[in-house]
DNA sequence: ATTCTTAATGTTATAGCATTACAGTTTTTT
DNA sequence: AAAAAACTGTAATGCTATAACATTAAGAAT
């Protein structure tokens, strides 16, 4: 989990993609916005994403195979993360809770197990699409 | 969430493979398993695989777009379940906690969310594998 | 038993997601 | 300025998943 450095161009006009869409994107989708500024290439999005990832500016989404910006507005915190993703509407929450993230620290604690990363993904409905 | 007849020939052949290997496998790597015995598209393990995650008897692991078969010898009860997935020799350990879902049941509860389907997989290194 | 209905199968083609390999450029450090 | 490190560009390829359509098998009802 590196410092995180002034953003490249490709970086940027990765980030900022994320950044307007509310909504989660794949690789291929940021691809076509931003065709028309020169970027060509798959590799040249899922590098600038590994970036914004290890500086904690972007998640991925591991059940939908695509990625979305940090809610937050201070993107330096990295404690355990979780999602409640709408397969209606899209609608991304993302929270985090001391007391899960305490508790599978402890369950991983007593299996001796070295966690580095944590994804708690929670697919349903959100309230809005519920009516 | 069905409840589970009998098996047939494809679903059958799919479930050993997965309980053999111990070790999560990919649609193509069990594919690969079972081309001798006649089958010959992804589709028609992806059909069983649909089925035998429906009755709980096999699991989809997210983060690895791949498939393990369930741990838990009564394959019935379909709490929250949580994996330990070492990165070095990709064995997965399942479990559940209650205390997890408690809360993160509490969280959607407030937000109203209605939680369909929810992945919780811990990345890392297994004691094993850490010396 | 024969019909009706539903579920499962087989096959081809295609869509969607991600990485390897290699060459070149820019930026930072010394 | 030279060396090292990070980033970029491009093409090719590999892995994961589904759509569409035709067929077959299995179970239920009369």
């Amino acid at each position: 989990m590196n410092t995180q450095p002034r953003l490249t161009r490709n970086q940027d006009m990765v980030f900022r993609v994320l950044v307007d869409a509310k909504t989660p994107l794949s690789a291929y989708t940021i691809l076509d916005q931003v065709r028309e500024f020169g970027i060509r290439a798959p590799l040249q999005i899922y590098r600038a994403l590994d970036k914004l990832q290890g500086w904690g500016m972007v998640h991925r989404l591991e059940s939908l195979n695509a990625f979305i910006a940090c809610a937050r507005a201070d993107c330096q915190r990295h404690e355990m993360v979780a999602f409640a993703i709408c397969d209606k509407c899209r609608h991304v929450s993302e929270f985090s809770d001391a007391q899960v993230k305490a508790h599978l620290d402890n369950w991983v604690g007593d299996k001796e197990f070295l966690a580095n990363q944590t994804a708690i993904e929670i697919r349903g409905t959100c309230r809005a699409c519920a009516r």
